[in-house]
DNA sequence: TACTCGTGGCT
DNA sequence: TAGCCAAGAGT
């Protein structure tokens, strides 16, 4: 442990703070769906889909989920078009395929139990350092530190740490810290209240430390520098790119859609077929569609005027998608799957090409 | 380490 | 409104 943290550390009011934190978190814990067993299974998915997710959001999507897949078992044998599927939406989506490769592991090498060691939980694809603490610590009562974004600007706080949180090594501060102070007896609930402070009462900005419960334990509340803290450097803002996308349909009413490749953005998500336009090119976007269309996919199509545009922001980079529909007059290749419009919907899109369908759909009703 | 990887809500 | 933010992990 650093010096400067053994040093607050000393004389640090443990027992008050244990003590006051508990009794708010049993008075006013939320109550959240993940909350009404110990199922290591159920929080296990609850920890992977609450990632850089608000709570609110994960709700609908734990339920939707748990309902199609109730078990380790349930999980591990199915298609993963259908798993993909009941996260469409959510985001992230490389979190849902580890989730399903480490669940098929825990049934062939764990006999179906979540493993409780930090060493093995730790091998399972998509759990790092917070969700092992938080399965180990929730699931199993094992008193391990479970660092997130909550956990990091509490502790801030409470004992004024001025390291910058958004860089990764200032982690080992605050789970250094949480060895310290989680509770022995209650570990589970001790890193849940840590977490519900944060989202309720330690808020990014204006906190509310007038309902804060630790308020007297607190020390930058105490030398008035809570608004200060955590410090956190900005990241760097998202690159704005230029894509055409299309929405292709022939005679009988299908559309054609294309599954995108396996590793990188968006992974294994299905799209209308697109391209990065080169603003620089003497061609049209609507030339280069067609180009593409023909070079990628052997497609002749007839491509209607813009019908619209779609923006979408991503963490990194922005989406300004110039939007066509086109009839299709011959029989593309195998990267390109026909399906009707009931087939359409076993198939998981990202939200940006659901825009894209909207405004066909749009079009369609207005004149073709 | 710094970058990649989504989405929607809030200020 | 433009940025900021949310129970992070993989590379």
């Amino acid at each position: 442990m650093k010096k400067e943290l053994q040093e607050k550390l000393v004389g640090f009011p443990i027992e008050e703070f244990r003590h006051n934190l508990l009794s708010w978190y049993k008075a006013e814990k939320r109550d959240l769906p993940w909350r009404m067993d110990q199922d290591p299974y159920k929080i296990w998915v609850s920890e992977i889909m609450l990632q850089q997710t608000r709570v609110d959001t994960v709700i609908p999507y734990f339920h939707n989920f748990i309902e199609k897949f109730p078990t380790i078992e349930a999980l591990a044998t199915a298609d993963e078009e259908d798993v993909l599927k009941a996260w469409e939406g959510l985001g992230y989506y490389s979190r849902v395929r580890n989730l399903h490769a480490a669940v098929k592991e825990v049934k062939e090498v764990y006999g179906g139990i979540v493993p409780n060691t930090p060493e093995e939980i730790s091998k399972l694809k998509g759990v790092g350092p917070y969700t092992r603490g938080a399965i180990l610590s929730i699931a199993y009562d094992i008193p391990e530190p479970a660092v997130d974004g909550n956990v990091m600007r509490v502790f801030s706080r409470i004992l004024s740490i001025w390291e910058d949180i958004a860089k990764p090594k200032s982690r080992k501060t605050f789970e250094d810290a949480t060895y310290e102070l989680i509770s022995k007896e209650d570990p589970s609930s001790f890193n849940q209240a840590v977490m519900e402070l944060g989202a309720l009462i330690c808020t990014p900005t204006s906190p509310s430390c007038l309902l804060c419960p630790v308020r007297e334990q607190c020390t930058a509340f105490e030398e008035g520098v809570q608004a200060e803290l955590p410090v956190k450097s900005k990241k760097k803002k998202p690159k704005p790119l230029q894509m055409a996308a299309v929405v292709l349909y022939d005679e009988q009413g299908k559309l054609y859609i294309h599954k995108r490749p396996s590793s990188g953005l968006l992974a294994n998500l299905w799209e209308y077929p697109n391209v990065e336009i080169d603003a620089d090119s003497e061609k049209t976007y609507r030339e280069q569609l067609n180009q593409f269309l023909l070079e990628e996919y052997t497609v002749e199509a007839d491509l209607s005027e813009l019908v619209g545009t779609v923006e979408h922001i991503f963490s990194h980079l922005i989406w300004n998608i110039s939007v066509f529909v086109g009839k299709i007059n011959n029989q593309p290749n195998k990267d390109l799957l026909p399906v009707t419009l009931e087939e359409l919907q076993k198939y998981a899109f990202p939200v940006s090409h659901q825009k894209i369908y909207r405004l066909y759909e749009a079009e369609g009703t207005a004149g073709r």
